[in-house]
RNA sequence: GCGGGUGUGGCGGAAUUGGCAGACGCGCCAGACUUAGGAUCUGGUGUCCUCGACGUGCAGGUUCGACCCCUGUCACCCGCACCA
């Protein structure tokens, strides 16, 4: 009897949509799990199979839960603003909606198909008028605290794609979107005040279950560092130069100051500067770089001396001369730094070319060959002579510093703010209005949701101005406050803001009140597993952290961290091997797996195919293994025996898998819980046939796997209901122990002979058994037996001399 | 440069955390059934020439015993990167 795949498939489905079975509860005595997935963009280039693997993994702990007894909330939905789209619809003349409609439509019908136990009655859409309101209204609140702000600085610019990019969007100097260089550019754009947050993120960090590298990127991103400030003044006049430093216990080796090119004092006293001409053609040297030309460069410093002004060194009185150098960045710090080159790599290169001044302040090294950059006591430093402990020198500085008001303690990041105005048509739009009275004023809440007008032409335009500044009907308004003309923010969010807070949306999806109700918040949050892609460790996770505390200190969700728990999974490479890329021609489209092998092979060999926390490649002809097995169990319906429970042969087996498989899904190791299911079935092969109850526990440990034929199976067997809600089986630990086991024996740490033997055989008689085994017998003869190593189950060592 | 990680058959990967290395799957080999097999089933499959020896990137060490712990070293991957 053949299996066919398509017809069951597509019954059990529509089943389990008829009767509402992965709908989540609001209100249930049962324990709840909110399992989260990143939902996906929906990109015309429709489901890619790294979206199985990332959704199978709780997809299988989800369905695990629900026979564990849980009341389950597994949503999906769809982020769908985004540039992508955008340009698609540039390209063809379509309007964006349109696209995304025809898009989420399709990616709606591929995850039916692969069976995903959704809560389809929760699906979200990012860009839909309901749920952007929602989305601008969190934005109101943080421009109400003053957490949204506008600020002309330098800021990361894609070219290419004529928009503003945020740190987090621009990593590597790249733009995220299109891989062009990011160049820097003066612009006045909108902020979040993320920075405000940093520590907050930080400290959240201790209290939740996250994969250990990925609370490490977070770190490193958020990069604390502690230290001081101090205002070096600057003779012959009334200015103080300020700089940040880690180690204000090296003040007495500063030799040289260095100040980055766009450092605004250089324009406040350009006309001090006897060599203006030099320095303006090294700054403007500096300005056509782009960030990563200047981060390439690390080994061949540049600068120049700038004659005419000069700082005083606060603790000696002594003037020390300034730089301009690009090593120095405007955006960490203060954008100047003072330079100890005895013990700073960098200072010590760039003195080292400019001939400057090398002055020891820590004892150890030989400064002839390189900077000492590490620990020892303090010497030439006056009151910190003797010091020979970091935190103490650090530390009596500081307070020095604060006694005499020149400086004090403080702490860097280095994440900055985000940069959250993007300058196209298919985002939010900023909810502002730009009064020339009032300045600017947020669009009142009961006018929310300000719509995103229906336009025909998305262009940006060449000046980077959003496409909406030339609706002058968007734009026009009265103010909200005095009803003077005034103009709208034409500006949009950037892809991530509807990502940042929508797991909230999915407990009250419907809510036209609130974001949320209150009673719904408290019973789902936190989301108690969160699985996505570690692209989005230090990107979408932090924003996403950083909203959820603000809307806590808002009093508006009950916890302060979001997720209890973040895993991610390995991305699925090519058959080559290399990562898939259309331009390779090495992608693996889910529905050609589907179409072919089924929808519980596909999700079966998405999990089988290697550790799931790492990368593996796509190999076809191990779907086809994965296929082979899904008929083999198909088979076992052939010879079913009478018996609710396990055959003799085959108990401890059962017992063994189910303590295997169970353990294994709770620890994402589904390759060797398949591995345990695949081994079971070669034992039922064995023996050729399995009991009904066998056939039930072995059906229920696949079930959320390959959920499509075990339903079919179950149902033919004639076990009650669907197995949605079956109970998981359980195993009694007594059981899983053989009556006969197997015990190696070594001699002098070399493997001689297995020993079968009764598992509650004692010490004596299986070291007796050990020493008369042929096969031990010619390496013990006629010697003599010096040490017994007996490791109970596990092993005999004979050592003889 | 800093931080994190990984090195095991022809391939993807297992190994109860110090106790039979290579589970499971792919691939390959042989056989069975077949007009046929890129279907299915059965058996085999780390390397070396047999008894046996050798085998977890490399070199040492600890131990009765090491893929696992320690020291050194090499290679690759990921993240950050002139962060003061």
């Amino acid at each position: 009897m053949e299996y066919n795949f398509s017809e069951v498939e597509a019954k059990w489905q529509a089943k389990w949509e008829e009767s509402g079975a992965f709908h989540a509860e609001d209100r249930s005595d049962k324990k709840k799990f909110y399992a989260l997935v990143e939902f996906p963009y929906p990109s015309g280039a429709g489901m890619h199979v790294g979206h199985i693997k990332a959704y199978s993994g709780l997809e299988v702990i989800s369905r695990k839960r629900r026979m564990d007894g849980y009341n389950v909330m597994f949503p999906i939905g769809f982020d769908a603003f985004g540039l992508p789209t955008e340009n698609y619809a540039i390209k063809t003349g379509t309007h964006p909606r349109t696209v995304t409609d025809t898009n989420i439509k399709n990616f709606t019908s591929q995850l039916k198909r692969v069976g995903f136990s959704f809560d389809w009655s929760r699906v979200i859409d990012t860009t839909e008028e309901d749920y952007y309101k929602w989305t601008q209204w969190i934005f109101l609140k943080m421009f109400e605290q003053g957490l949204a702000f506008r600020d002309k600085t330098l800021v990361n610019y894609c070219p290419s794609c004529k928009v503003v990019l945020s740190n987090e969007d621009s990593q590597g100097g790249k733009c995220d979107i299109c891989h062009s260089d990011v160049i820097q550019k003066s612009k006045d754009v909108w902020y979040l005040r993320i920075t405000e947050y940093a520590d907050k993120l930080l400290q959240g960090l201790e209290q939740v279950d996250y994969l250990p590298n990925v609370k490490m990127q977070q770190v490193n991103w958020i990069g604390k560092s502690t230290g001081a400030f101090v205002n070096f003044s600057l003779k012959d006049t009334d200015e103080t130069l300020r700089i940040y430093t880690t180690r204000p216990d090296t003040l007495f080796g500063v030799t040289f100051m260095v100040m980055a090119p766009e450092h605004p004092l250089l324009d406040k006293y350009r006309d001090r500067i006897a060599n203006a001409d030099a320095l303006d053609a090294y700054r403007a040297e500096c300005a056509k770089k782009t960030e990563f030309e200047r981060t390439q460069l690390v080994k061949d410093k540049t600068g120049v001396c700038i004659n005419g002004l000069s700082a005083i060194n606060p603790v000696n009185g002594k003037e020390i001369p300034i730089y301009v150098a690009d090593y120095v960045m405007m955006g960490y710090g203060t954008g100047a730094i003072m330079a100890v080159p005895a013990h700073d790599e960098r200072d010590y290169a760039f003195a080292k070319k400019f001939g400057i001044d090398i002055i020891q302040v820590i004892k150890g090294g030989d400064l002839n060959e390189s900077a000492y950059t590490g620990d020892g006591e303090m010497i030439n430093s006056d009151f910190l002579n003797g010091y020979t402990n970091k935190k103490d020198s650090i530390e009596k500085m500081a307070q020095w510093l604060t006694e005499k008001g020149i400086g004090e303690k403080g702490v860097q990041y280095k994440m900055k703010d985000w940069a959250f105005n993007r300058q196209r048509y298919w985002g939010e739009p900023i909810p502002i209005v730009h009064c020339p009275h009032c300045g600017m004023v947020g669009v009142p809440y009961d006018q929310l949701p300000l719509r995103l007008p229906k336009v025909t032409n998305f262009e940006p335009g060449s000046d980077g101005e959003s496409p909406l500044a030339k609706i002058e009907q968007y734009v026009n308004c009265k103010c909200p406050k005095c009803g003077a003309d005034a103009k709208r923010e034409t500006d949009t969010m950037p892809q991530w803001a509807g990502s940042s807070w929508y797991f909230l949306r999915y407990i009250d999806p419907n809510n036209a009140e609130a974001l949320a109700d209150p009673e719904k918040l408290k019973y789902w949050l936190p989301v108690d597993w969160y699985n996505g892609g570690m692209e989005h460790v230090t990107r979408h996770m932090i924003y996403s952290r950083f909203w959820h505390h603000f809307l806590y200190d808002q009093g508006i969700v009950p916890t302060q961290e979001p997720y209890a728990k973040r895993t991610a999974q390995g991305l699925i490479l090519g058959p080559d091997g290399d990562k898939m890329s259309k331009s390779k021609g090495n992608v693996v489209d889910p529905n050609d797996v589907v179409n072919v092998y089924g929808a519980d092979v596909l999700r079966l060999y998405v999990l089988f195919m290697g550790d799931y926390e790492k990368a593996a490649p796509w190999s076809e002809s191990s779907v086809r293994g994965c296929k082979r097995y899904i008929d083999r169990v198909w088979n076992l319906m052939e010879n079913v025996t009478d018996g609710d429970g396990y055959s003799a042969e085959l108990e401890s087996a059962f017992h063994k898998t189910v303590r295997k498989v169970t353990s294994d899904i709770e620890n994402m190791k589904f390759n060797t819980a398949i591995a345990a299911l695949m081994t079971l079935m070669n034992d039922i092969s064995a023996k050729g046939s399995i009991t009904k109850g066998e056939l039930k526990t072995y059906l229920s440990l696949l079930n959320p796997f390959a959920p499509h034929i075990t339903e079919e199976m179950w149902e033919r067997a004639g076990f009650e209901g669907m197995m949605v809600t079956a109970p998981w089986p359980e195993y009694d630990e007594a059981k899983t122990v053989d009556k006969e086991i197997e015990i190696p024996v070594q001699v002098c740490g070399k493997l001689r002979s297995v020993l079968k033997i009764a598992a509650d055989a004692d010490k004596d008689t299986i070291l007796a058994a050990a020493k008369a085994d042929p096969k031990v017998l010619p390496y013990i003869d006629g010697k003599a037996v010096v040490k017994e190593i007996f490791v109970p189950n596990k092993m005999v060592n004979l050592i003889v001399k």
